[in-house]
DNA sequence: GACTTATTTGCACAAATAAGCAACTATTTC
DNA sequence: GAAATAGTTGCTTATTTGTGCAAATAAGTC
């Protein structure tokens, strides 16, 4: 693994080592529709502004995807896509 | 998962998260032997006091493992237990 | 078009984090 | 015991990060 992809991947890291973005993951986790904003907002009791900020940072490391939906933006996970990456670095520390 | 393992897995990955960290890691992953903190230290040409720091971090999440050898203390991987904490997260994440 | 609802952005602030240097401890070597 | 080597800790500094409020934007509803 080179430098860059170091980075991404500790970026990567990052944007699910906070609990309050692993606890929105772990929200969408549980639901097999998109879910808005609102309602991610309310598992993790915080303002709309601070849901909305770590939703940016979970799309902007590709952990979400979003749509809209009127005036709504629907999240879901990329669940193939992260999962195979921490498989992927579960391998290579396997050895 | 509930709230506490949550904090736990967060501050795991927060751990892994960050780039000298990850680099640290990743040295030892293509270590067959424990490597001292100089080794380590060199990998991310960062001074002492900075790998020292990191280590303790790692060791404080269970990522790696140390052991006084004379004057020296030496790093080796919790391969299989974090590989197993993050194919869980990737297990979930897939659904 | 006024009003409501969903979401984002600007701003301010507090707390956490990473970094390097210098000083310290501990252990080995001479 | 003095010098060298390995590592940690205290201190300071700069930067990042998470948060909430208020205001702005955007889109649906009446």
């Amino acid at each position: 693994m080179n430098a860059t992809e170091r980075h991404e991947l500790a970026d990567l890291l990052k944007a699910l080592g906070e609990f309050n973005r692993l606890s929105l993951v772990c929200e969408l986790c549980g639901c097999d529709t998109p879910q808005n904003a609102m309602c991610l907002c309310a598992c993790c009791n915080v303002d709309s502004s601070v849901a909305s900020r770590h939703l940016k940072v979970l799309a902007q490391e590709g952990v979400v995807q979003m749509e809209r939906k009127g005036r709504e933006r629907m999240y879901s996970l990329n669940r193939a896509d992260i999962a195979q990456k921490l498989r992927l670095l579960a391998d290579q520390i396997e050895g």
